[in-house]
Formats: structure tokens, sequence, C-alpha cells
DNA sequence: CGTTTTACATTACAGTCGTGATGCGAAAAT
DNA sequence: ATTTTCGCATCACGACTGTAATGTAAAACG
């Protein structure tokens, strides 16, 4: 048999392939035919590593979930030890905006995913999850209710980002106002 | 001739059954088989009012953001004449949120059109101007940035509860308080 | 009344889709 | 050295897509 071959790297390569397509061409462009093309193979590649097109774009999700958990670690790490409780929210909080090209590319999936995700209850399941997931971890440095809010806010400042409704320095500019409200409240009152 | 017959009832017909397949099968099922079908009709009849697949799409968001217009003036003539602005701003803000079926079949249609604006300069311009003249209206009651925040948050509320992971109840409470921050700044403190 | 125009139905076409089957060379296992 | 098995390519299938072409019945118009 031919050289043994990592699965999980041929399977990210391929998903990597359908980030692009999709980031490029939406996610409706994203067919076995046109990421095998991306890729630089084909479709009996991704056959072999996904038996499903179903199967590949929960592989695909699960991508788009990691790079944000990268993203918002090295952000973190990036503050050093210890830092004010507004700052790491600040900090992760920008990681799910689109503020580079990276990130744009993977909010347009993420956005496209949760398109997808409305017909699709095992995939929404996943997006449930880490939102949820991230909320409750805001929510160890915020109280409950504004976590939820901070979460929605970025949320929808992003869509609104994403098709350049807002540019990057009002959405920061909302960020900031909010995450003020809640740590300095009413500073500027006699 | 047959009967002359109103050409935008026709369009509109299309255009609801559209609606109908998008939001219970997703976007990515509206084709011009699928909703001729629910409308009772053939693809001729779509062919003959709308010359193109992305014509009848065009059309169909004019519909939704109607919608969301009617329901919009609905709720504030409900609210009787001179209003406060608060309790305007959150009649028309709920009216973002899909509390009922209507709204959220329609917030379905809105979230998969903004997937499919990703993609499309001509629709995510009509999204573009409708968002704007909505925050600027917001603005005439409030301070641009409040605007900016309240549109953002209502959208990624909605988002979520598109996908079940925040209830009614969540989202109206973040909605409620994050409108007393605008209207009672700091009503608790010494 | 005859002609033209309108509303729609039917059918055809070329292309793409996801999936399953099959083929085949290379290297690991024996 | 031979057999087995893995990695991947190729091709075929039926279903589906958007669009163009054509047909047809009916009513408006001269």
């Amino acid at each position: 048999m031919p050289k043994r071959v990592d699965p999980t790297e041929r399977r990210t390569l391929i998903a990597d392939a359908l980030m692009r397509v999709a980031a490029q061409r939406g996610l409706e462009a994203v067919s076995l035919r046109h990421v095998a093309a991306e890729a630089g193979a084909t479709t009996g590649l991704v056959q072999h590593y996904f038996g499903t097109k179903d199967e590949m774009m929960l592989f695909a999700l699960d991508v788009v979930s990691g790079h944000i958990g990268e993203r918002m670690s090295s952000a973190v790490n990036a503050l050093g030890p210890e830092p004010a409780p507004r700052d790491l929210l600040r900090a992760m909080a920008t990681q799910l905006l689109p503020l580079d090209e990276a990130r744009r590319a993977d909010g347009r999936v993420g956005l496209a995913f949760f398109a997808y995700a409305a017909t699709r209850p095992d995939v929404a399941e996943v997006q449930r999850r880490g939102s949820v997931g991230l909320r409750d971890f805001f929510a160890t440095l915020m109280p409950l209710p504004a976590a939820t809010t901070l979460l929605a806010l970025v949320e929808g400042l992003a869509l609104y980002m994403l098709t350049d409704t807002y540019p990057a320095q009002t959405a920061l500019a909302v960020l900031d106002e909010f995450l003020d409200s809640v740590f300095s409240p009413a500073a500027g009152r006699p």
C-alpha cells in the first residue's frame, strides 16, 4: 500500500480548501468538485476522507471554531499574566469581529453555517454549544446578563461589518462603550 | 388575450411561496420548480414574471423588508399618539426578533439572505440601505452610538433566538436592560 | 370578426450535483 | 517474493438545476 498518511492532516487540508471556496464564492458554491479542485485533488480523495458531504461540512465547522479558539487564546496570552477582566473580555470579543482578512473569511464561513444550520439540527447543536460555552466563560468575568448582551452585541456587530454596513472603527467604539458601561458605570456623573 | 392580470400581485404570490420554501427548507432549497410547486403553478409562470432567478430573489428580499416595515408601523400605531421614545424603540426593535412563527419565518429568510448577500453585492446594498435607514431613525430618538448599539444588539439576539440558543424571555430581558441603561442611566446609584 | 397580444404550460437542453463502483499502482505485511 | 491492503483516480448514474424555445388558449383591440 502507499505511504501511510495522517488522515487528520488530509481532512484539514480539505477543510481549508472548503473554507477558501466558501469565503470567496459563498457556501452554496461548496461542492465536492469545487473543494477538490481548490485543494488540487480529485473528488475521489474527498470522498475517501469524508464519506458524505455533510460529514465534510461538520468537520469544517469544527475547524472554524478551532480557528476562533486559537485566536482567542493567543490574544489572551498576549495580555500577559493576570489581565484585568475588561481587557480579557475585549481581547476575546474582538476575535469574533472580522477585523482582518483572516477573521473576515472565517466570519463569512461562520455566517454561512448559521444559515446552513437553520435546516440541520445537528449543525445547530454544535453552534449552540459553542455559543453557550463562550457566554458562560464571559459570565465568569461579568454578570450573566451582561455576558449575554456582550455576545449578542458582538455577533450583531460582526454581521454588520461583514456587509460593510459598519466600519471597524464604529464597531470597536460600540464595543468599548458597552464594556465601559459595565466596568465603569456612570463614570461621568456628578 | 387572457384576462389582464396585476403583475405585482402575481409576483407577490410567487415571492410568498418562495418565502415559505425558504423558511421551511432553507434558501438552498429555493429553486424555480420548488417555488412554482409551492405556489401551485408551473415554472413557466415564474419565468414569465421573473426573467431570472436573481430577479426573483431580489423581489423576495423587498417583500421581507416590506413585512418588517408593516409590522413596525402597526406596532407603533398600537402605542397611541405621542409615545415615549423608549416605548417606541422597544416596539420597533421587538419586531426584529422572532417572537412568533411569522417573525421567525421572516427571520430565517432574512438570515439566509444575509448569507446570500455575502456573494451578491447588489443584494448587500439593499440590506445596507435598510439597516442604515433604521439606525438613522433610531438615532432621532436616542444618541447615534446608542442607536448603532441597539440595532446590532437586536440583530445578534435575533440570530441566537433563531438557533434556539436564547429563549424569547432572555432576549427581551437583555433588550429591556439596554434600553434602561440608555433612558434611566444609573438608576440604582447613591 | 379577425388579428394581435397576453398569460401561462410544456418540453428540451446543457450543466452540476452527491454518491457508488471500479481500477490501479505502491508499499507494508507476511 | 508474494500477497494484501491502503490511497487515490476515474468513470457512471440518476437527480436536479436555471434557462431558452415553443406551443396554446383566451381575451382585448382594430
